[in-house]
This record gives structure tokens, C-alpha cells and sequence, in this order.
DNA sequence: GCATTAACCACAG
DNA sequence: CTGTGGTTAATGC
């Protein structure tokens, strides 16, 4: 039985088997403090852009967002899910969240002090070779994300993001089941009658098959062909 | 100018 | 919320 809230260090933790603490060197202040693990339902909101960040996320379980909220139409920066850090980019800066996040599914995270991932960080090499890892990851990431939004046509953006959705990490999530059409515009910075436009017409010419909600790619090469040049 | 592209709008399911 | 069709504005040839 699950509660709302639980505290728990990372010795007694039940789900340490996946977590990034497995990846670093034993490091018994750290281990041994106490986090605390908070459930969201799915579409409650987990961060919200221009609150002060008292701590870093980890996420333990679900499907996240992260987005940039405009006046009327937001910008999906990447989808999240288990196993994944939620808010490093607010670790140094003004301490504000540049970003929203909400839960596409039942999520639970993992909450660590801000201060105290900051001490490890210059306490602990595997760990620090771990955000590296992970800001290189996300960098990459955010320069396709540009050149995506900033030249592409709209058959090469929804390419784009359908190779995105497609990736190995997303495979076991039933990914689409949690997405709207309006999060596949807000994704792939185009307007939700444009996706629906050219979802249909890939549909038509056998490039993906289209199962309600569902997109399978029937013909990766040319789907990737269409990714590289609009 | 004409053609193409893509957003906006309205409406139906 | 989706999908479709018409309209419109911008851009390119």
C-alpha cells in the first residue's frame, strides 16, 4: 500500500536497484540521508517556470513533460520517464526553474535537497561524470531541438519527433497512449491541424500505420530520410 | 503573378 | 479532443 508521501533513505530505498545510485561510488552521507518519494497523479503538475528550486527530481516511475508555458501555445522541450533526473538544468543560475513539468502518467519522484546534491557533486566523481553525462545527453538533444523548430518544414519536424517517441528508452512506456495530438504539435512546434495533416498522409503513404492513438513506423529509412531533409 | 507552405478558423464527430 | 476543409498571409520562383 502506497502512501502519498514517503521518506527514505537510499539503503532501505526499494527501488535503488534502478536508481543513478547504483552508478556512483558508496558514499555513506548521501546514502544514509533521508528523501522524500512524492506521487503525482497524471496531469498534476510537478514543476511550475518561475518557482525557486529547493531541490533537484529523480524520477522513480511515470511519464513527465517539460515544457515552456507561452501565452497560448507551449513548447514540449522532452518527455521524461523513469530513471531520469527532473530539474538539474535549476543546479546552478538563479535559482529559478526555467521550465514547467507536468505527469503524463502516475509518476513518483524522489526529492533531494539541492545543497546536498551540489556537495556531492564535488565530493563524488562517478557521480560528477554522471550530470556531465546527462548535460551532454540534453545539450545534443536541445540542438536538434533547434534546428528542428528554427528550419524545418512541418513533414520534417513531425519526422523528427516520431523518430524521437520511437527511441529504444520510450519503447516499454506505450508512449502515445499519454499523448495528445496537441502534445505531438507542441513537440514538434507545429499546429495540432498540421500534425493531424501529416500524420494522415504518412498513414497514406505507408510510412507509419496509424492504431488510434498508437503510430508504428512501417518505413524507417524513408521516415528518416524525411527527418534529414524536410 | 502564380505556386507552395502552414497557420488560423469553423464546424462535425 | 480530433480530423477536415476552406481561407489567408508569407515566401519563393
Amino acid at each position: 500500500m502506497d502512501q502519498y508521501l514517503t521518506k527514505t533513505n537510499c539503503i532501505n530505498c526499494k527501488r535503488s536497484s534502478t536508481c543513478f545510485t547504483q552508478r556512483i561510488d558508496y558514499c555513506k552521507d548521501f546514502f544514509f540521508l533521508e528523501k522524500a518519494h512524492i506521487n503525482f497523479k497524471k496531469g498534476e503538475t510537478i514543476i511550475k517556470e518561475g518557482t525557486f528550486v529547493s531541490s533537484i527530481y529523480f524520477v522513480l516511475e511515470g511519464l513527465v513533460k517539460v515544457y515552456l508555458e507561452g501565452p497560448n501555445k507551449n513548447v514540449i522541450i522532452k518527455i521524461i520517464k523513469s530513471n531520469d533526473f527532473l530539474g538539474l538544468t535549476s543546479l546552478f543560475g538563479d535559482n529559478t526553474y526555467y521550465f514547467s513539468a507536468t505527469a503524463l502518467s502516475d509518476t513518483t519522484i524522489c526529492s533531494i535537497d539541492l545543497d546536498v546534491i551540489k556537495r556531492l557533486l564535488s565530493e563524488n566523481c562517478k557521480f560528477t561524470q554522471e550530470i556531465v553525462k546527462w548535460y551532454c545527453g540534453n545539450y545534443n538533444l536541445m540542438f536538434t531541438k533547434c534546428f528542428n523548430l528554427g528550419q524545418k518544414q512541418l513533414n520534417g519536424k513531425l519526422a523528427s519527433i516520431l523518430l524521437y517517441l520511437n527511441e529504444d528508452k520510450f519503447k516499454s512506456e506505450n508512449i502515445y497512449s499519454h499523448l495528445t495530438r496537441k502534445d505531438l504539435a507542441e513537440l514538434s512546434g507545429m499546429a495540432p491541424e498540421s500534425v493531424a495533416r501529416i500524420l494522415s498522409k504518412f498513414n497514406d503513404d505507408k510510412i507509419i500505420k496509424l492504431k488510434g492513438k498508437k503510430v508504428e513506423i512501417l518505413n524507417m529509412e524513408l521516415l528518416k530520410s524525411i527527418d534529414k531533409n524536410g
